[in-house]
DNA sequence: TTTGTATTAGGAATAATTCCTAACAACCGA
DNA sequence: TCGGTTGTTAGGAATTATTCCTAATACAAA
């Protein structure tokens, strides 16, 4: 998973000189935190976590680098609801099951739906730019420990 | 559609009943403007609409009302994001397709995905209570009209 | 280095949603 | 029909995720 940093560092390297961007110290430290996570953090969380290699590192500049890497292609928000915005350092084509009691977050596959034709009436409409399945249910754990 | 909401009234007086809930003007009024609507309207938009018939409703209830809907599973939230959430009066299984530009949301049906089996990764890990496939992409008309 | 300018920290501002509480109105039974 | 009980509402205050503002900072090109 570091060789899975290195690689989108050098994504973020390249895109930064493209667009005239600066590799500033919080988005390389923020990049890192998101490329290893797994877990589909929150802004916040991601800020705690980056706090440990940037303790001055304010919520902000972690929202607005989660902005610009969005902006970038270089990350994505979950769209799942809750109070708090969930992100993906990983945007690769792929889906997402949720658990509607603790909130946890994982990555599938669907061969069969990514690799499927999208009905007619979709693509009339609009141009696409991203399909994905959204599957929420209650996890293992949160269906034993029933409140 | 007048119809669907007598469907739907009739349900939300069953599951009053059964639930020892009233059955409000305010619950009524919210449900009809809901089961008209084919826009996936704000709690906001909603507000404004139902104001026409209840002029002393406020924006708490609706929001309220909505999740109680909610709970009774008469109306369901769109996965999308964005400012203000988006409610769905149609609870049958169906897809979203939403443009990031407008915000304009519309229902589509995938029978390939709908009917298809999640895999085992996914219903292994948790009990799934719904599936659904969130397209985004830019519509007709946001993208003749480009800023 | 030096300099120009994008970026940041930190706190203030914004805004969607929820909370609080007194007044209200369904619904039950008489 | 008429009260009484109690769930519900209106309205404004509170909460909180996210964004905005501005002076200070630090990339990166020369």
């Amino acid at each position: 998973m570091e060789q899975h940093f290195q690689k989108k560092f050098n994504h973020l390297k390249e895109l930064c000189s493209q667009k005239g961007l600066r590799l500033t110290h919080q988005r390389t430290e923020v990049l890192r935190e998101l490329a290893s996570a797994k877990d589909h953090p929150s802004a916040e969380t991601l800020y705690s976590r980056v706090k440990g290699r940037v303790p001055a590192i304010s919520l902000d500049t972690v929202y607005r680098t989660l902005g610009t890497f969005m902006d970038l292609g270089l990350a994505a928000k979950v769209p799942v609801d809750g109070d708090l915005g969930r992100f993906d350092g990983d945007v690769s084509p792929h889906h997402h099951v949720v658990c509607v009691c603790c909130g946890a977050i994982r990555d599938f596959i669907w061969d069969e739906v990514s690799c499927g034709e999208l009905p007619a009436e979709v693509t009339d409409w609009c141009h696409v730019t991203d399909t994905q399945v959204i599957v929420r249910g209650i996890c293992r754990d949160c269906k034993g420990s029933d409140s």
